[in-house]
DNA sequence: CTTGAAAGTTGACTATAATCAAGGCAATAA
DNA sequence: TTATTGCCTTGATTATAGTCAACTTTCAAG
């Protein structure tokens, strides 16, 4: 459920430190030169916890990576209730619609755990795009991706309870490390990682319990060791279309 | 909540019959040869109620765009629960990403109303998004469009009640017709409309009564009749981030 | 027109998660 | 050290939708 696939770097590691835009999959297509124009004209902003980086309905004028820390992306209605979009760590981006359309931010975007964000100038890739055909087929492959990994969070909010859905996040934080079952740490907050997976704070701790029960995991904190992950897919992906493993956990394949 | 953002064509009419492939606005930067060459090579086929178009896992050879009739875009789980993607209507066109992407169909897709469906071979238009630039830029929009849909949709699965959800899809019903309030025909089925928005037949009949006594639109059969449109705004989009009328609802203004 | 099947509705009950309230725990500041 | 704060958990209650069953309506076939 974590946005693997909303364009990370550091796979191998479950929670890299700091990134490198150059390693981004979104620029493997991008000549050194334009590399170089985006080390030069992107801006490296450090960036404290509490930090509004956009405001839904703002113009778009950049497109962003994060280098670490926490991003936070949600909507808010009238009444002040809260709808999380996504929360992104080190190595993902956000706005890639801004690449290669003039919009305005379709939500909020605050920090929510200190770090370094890269903000590129939309104009600079919508440049390239016109003039690189494969950077075009690469941003095609993000907002594809993107789009995927909606579908998969929609259906679930269908067809798997709370326990499961959370089981799902962890299979794809387990998927982001080498190697069978382990050790793992939250990437962020309990209750955000409540809130993005759309459900209340006390509903998460109880159905991370009754998740513990059904699989035998043990939890200490953020700490979360899993000695059978087959275990979890038993419990989790019998609600869900997809068979376990499912394809999109095996990013690595490149679909 | 009906998919006007997948590529629909005959806006005016709540309830187009036939649609002309060449009008779609995917097409509009593709120059008359090209277009010619569609109609020479694409298949078009008649099917009855029940068919399936294609099956999860295929490999993905077509585009499609309905002409006409009905189809359900669907998942399945292994105990044979179904998870509704979409249910697509004439104008409406599916497997987009597949015009990008070497990939296999993420769904099922069944003909639930007969019709006639357009299927247009992949390899044409990957040719076309090489040679065209500007198509290239329609398909971004296309998905990105696809994508925003799906990031309401979810919204909409934490922060409305069943009714709520209804109201919305309504008010999308009565988008595509012009002029204020007037009586407009469900798209299909009552049980398709209730999978279409992720709940059970009968969650939608009590929440449609309730919808009924909420903003006081006249329902017989499949024609709803509404008085008063901004009664169903107040009472639905209240719980929805955007504000009446939200902007994606507009799509004549092209964002 | 009758008949049968499917769609749709309604009622009773259950499951799931949200809400409200209280308390525990851990990190940090005083 | 104690106090404070925010995160987290637990309990009790409520709201919402799912499930199962019975019934009505609609529509098409004969």
């Amino acid at each position: 459920m974590v946005n693997l696939m909303h364009g990370n770097l550091n796979a191998q590691s479950s929670q890299p430190d700091k990134v490198d835009i150059y390693l981004h999959p979104l620029f493997k297509h991008c000549d050194d030169n334009f590399i170089k124009t985006l080390g030069t004209i992107s801006r490296k902003i450090t960036c404290e916890k509490g930090q509004t980086l956009l405001f839904r309905g703002d113009k778009a004028v950049f497109f962003y990576l994060i280098r670490s820390g926490c991003v936070k992306l949600y909507r808010e209605t009238i009444d002040g209730t809260l709808a999380v979009v996504d929360i992104l760590t080190a190595g993902q981006v956000f706005c890639e619609i801004s690449i290669f359309e003039k919009c305005h931010h379709p939500y909020n975007a605050e920090v929510v755990e200190a770090g370094e964000v890269i903000m590129i100038p939309v104009e600079l890739l919508q440049e390239e795009i016109k003039n690189n055909h494969q950077f075009a087929l690469d941003v095609l492959r993000l907002v594809a991706n993107h789009c995927r990994q909606q579908e998969r969070e929609l259906e679930h909010r269908s067809l798997q309870n709370a326990a499961q859905r959370i089981g799902c996040f962890f299979l794809r934080l387990l998927n982001r490390r080498e190697g069978e079952g382990g050790t793992f740490h939250l990437p962020y907050d309990k209750m955000l990682v409540a809130s993005r997976l759309g459900m209340q704070p006390e509903t998460f701790s109880r159905a991370l319990a009754k998740l513990k029960k059904e699989t035998g995991i043990h939890i200490k904190g953020s700490k979360i060791k899993v000695d059978n992950i087959s275990n979890i897919a038993k419990y989790t992906c019998s609600a869900c279309s997809s068979e376990f493993p499912c394809k999109d956990l095996d990013f690595s394949k490149g679909r």
